[in-house]
DNA sequence: AGAGCATGCCCAAGAAAATTGACCATGAGG
DNA sequence: CCTCATGGTCAATTTTCTTGGGCATGCTCT
């Protein structure tokens, strides 16, 4: 019996394989032939897929960050309540998948992680990649302001102020055995609330 | 050289001619020999991407139905007009591509009308596919009267009006060689207006 | 009823594409 | 300078796809 290949499927096997991977071993340190063995498949059939390995980590996180901000835009505009809670709801959710400490979005966090150590700078990508979820909150914001559910305040640098926090509470999950404090729950909702009363809501929360 | 076939792309040609030639010589009358041909393939093959000659209706219907939700549903949210435009802009754009009279709107309409003059009701599958555009209209009116663009009204019956003033240019496009009226951009214009200042908006046009 | 035609299905040969074992180049480390 | 691991390539093999032809069935029209 021969099994049809279906290779949408098997590409993304291939990049959450290799985000896996990566997230376990170190860009470096992982190597295709390890990948390709935990797929099924040989090494020679991953260039089928991708032109090198610097293009599967590449697409690795294009997969995740897209999966993620389709998720939260579906969720924002398929809701009717007040964009604030819209806003809290998808930063507890964020916050909930790191913690969970698997998953993709935690792998990707790793990955991250190894990258800097390596002193590699692909993070770009991701940060590029985040920046779609920044326009989503920025929108939300903006609706809620208009709306009334949320106090006038400066759109962008408070969307960039919840990324980071969202930012730190990865990083800080990543980091759980070296850190004992770490942003809770708590902590956002308490900003996010701030805003109600707060007409410009800046520096809460300074950059580094 | 050897070409690589995409088997996505062939399955959606295999669709979009099928439309065309249903659209022109009828359902029943249209075979798989010249769909195949005007494809460049073979009639076996076909068989490949659809179970059968009604498996390829309905997903032409669904193709086509499908990419005309989500370029409305998309342009919906992705602009910051008031939603009394929003809902005026999809409506002309929809007509425009229907007075235009080729392109793949144009083909559906066709293929409907066809397949009445047959006798055959496969038109369920159009009008439960446009059933989405609906409640997009839905949404649209609801966010309005919210936000004080439109004034409150029935919802779903000033929804299903829209959809049916559509439905009848559309058709009459279609018969543009029988009738002479036509409903003019003018007069959907005039109906929008009309909910700007009638509370109810129902029964200005009455369901046949 | 019978001719004509289209559908749905099958087959086997040939065409095309995917897979892989083996190979090469490079660079790190002893 | 040798070894070894790894990224990347390629030709040959394997697998899958395509197609011309054929066949039974059922519909339509005369």
């Amino acid at each position: 019996m021969p099994k049809k290949i279906d290779h949408e499927e098997r590409k993304e096997k291939i990049l959450q394989t290799a985000l896996k991977v990566f997230a376990r071993e170190g860009y470096r340190d992982s190597n295709l032939s390890l990948i390709a063995q935990e797929c099924g498949i040989s090494r020679p059939t991953i260039y089928q897929y991708f032109k090198d390995k610097e293009e599967i980590y590449y697409y690795a996180v294009k997969l995740v960050t897209g999966r993620m901000f389709n998720k939260y835009a579906t969720f924002a505009w398929s809701t009717d309540d007040n964009y604030m809670s819209r806003i809290t709801s998808i930063c507890i959710d964020i916050m909930d998948n790191a913690a969970q400490n698997e998953g993709e979005l935690t792998s990707l966090v790793d990955v991250m992680l190894q990258m800097k150590k390596e002193g590699r700078d692909f993070n770009e990508i991701v940060l590029r990649r985040t920046a779609k979820l920044t326009i989503l909150f920025k929108r939300l914001l903006r609706m809620g302001i208009k709306q009334g559910d949320i106090i006038a305040c400066d759109v962008n640098k408070v969307a960039d102020h919840i990324l980071l926090l969202l930012e730190s509470t990865c990083f800080q999950v990543a980091f759980l055995d070296t850190f004992d404090m770490i942003l809770s729950k708590e902590l956002i909702a308490n900003y996010l609330e701030f805003f109600k009363t707060n007409p410009l809501g800046n520096d809460v929360i300074p950059r580094s």
